[in-house]
DNA sequence: CTATTGATGTAATAGCATAACACGTCAAGA
DNA sequence: TCTTGACGTGTTATGCTATTACATCAATAG
């Protein structure tokens, strides 16, 4: 099941592996996928992109759950503590993981035209990161690798 | 001349350096290091640590200039854009450059705990990115590379 | 001389994020 | 059973970050 968001896929799918599996991993762990953070994460797999706080936010409160920011940005939190949403610095956005509990840290191609993500892997670059960092006595506890550009379709558009 | 933040260093001697090298740049490329860039500049650059835009709109409304948003944000863009400073995405903040005019794509560590910022050389590991990148289709144009964790001095506190 | 460009100043607004408090549920332990 | 504590949710209010739009001015090219 290799890269997401830049081929086509079965979405349907990849999005009810997703839910299952982020069902299994909380349930495993003790804490709690709450209707809201269910739905959250059901959005999140459905607008199969990055969505900003706000966006969620809507989104949520369409479907009856509150209205106020703490609301999305709650439910955002959890996802990306239990691995299964990162956030994308560089666009103030979230977006769901395509590999949960795999616990990695991938990097994040992001296309400036069509503002689509990817997850790239990124072990090696941060196995790199790491040691470049030891190098002047820096400890790494996380990292954050995201590449801006152009996608192939943008690409292939232009 | 090697890493910045986490040693100690000639700090005057460093700043006079860097603003000399910024005046000599736009001299040569046609762009005008202004009033409030230069002193922008200045100020990023005696600060030695990461700055939000509101930050520096308080110092430079101090020295005269004008005190809404865009005022600081233009000096920090031109700045960024001359490659002169960098923009932190994890902090919403900026940095003077320590490399000026070389043209590089430098790797932030950040430490959580004094919230300084170090550039470490990271041309390997965006080399990787972009070839890593490039076996999905996708072609890099700018890369964020930053980390958090703890810098020597206060790994040496805890 | 004037048309254009680039820089600055200012007002207004948009977008992102968090602190603090109230309330409810549920489970563990007295 | 009662109660205490932990957790989750809702809401108010606020703060921080960033941009759009418009006016002005100076320097320069034609």
């Amino acid at each position: 099941m290799p890269q997401p968001s830049f081929h086509d896929h079965d979405h349907s799918r990849c999005t009810g592996d997703a839910l299952a599996r982020a069902e299994a991993l909380t349930a495993a762990n003790g804490s709690r996928l709450t209707p809201v953070r269910r739905r959250a994460l059901e959005i999140l797999l459905e607008a199969h992109r990055a969505m900003g706080a706000y966006d969620m936010l809507n989104r949520l409160a369409g479907d009856g759950f509150g209205n106020q920011p703490p609301v999305a940005y709650r439910a955002l939190d959890f996802l990306v503590e239990q691995g299964f949403a990162h956030r994308i610095q560089r666009l103030n956005a979230f977006t769901a993981c395509m590999h949960p509990g795999e616990d990695h840290t991938p990097a994040f191609l992001i296309c400036r035209a069509c503002n689509r993500v990817a997850e790239a892997p990124a072990d090696p670059l941060c196995a790199a990161l790491d040691t470049a960092a030891a190098g002047l006595g820096f400890t790494v506890e996380r990292s954050t690798i995201e590449a801006l550009g152009l996608c192939p379709a943008c690409k292939a558009l232009q």
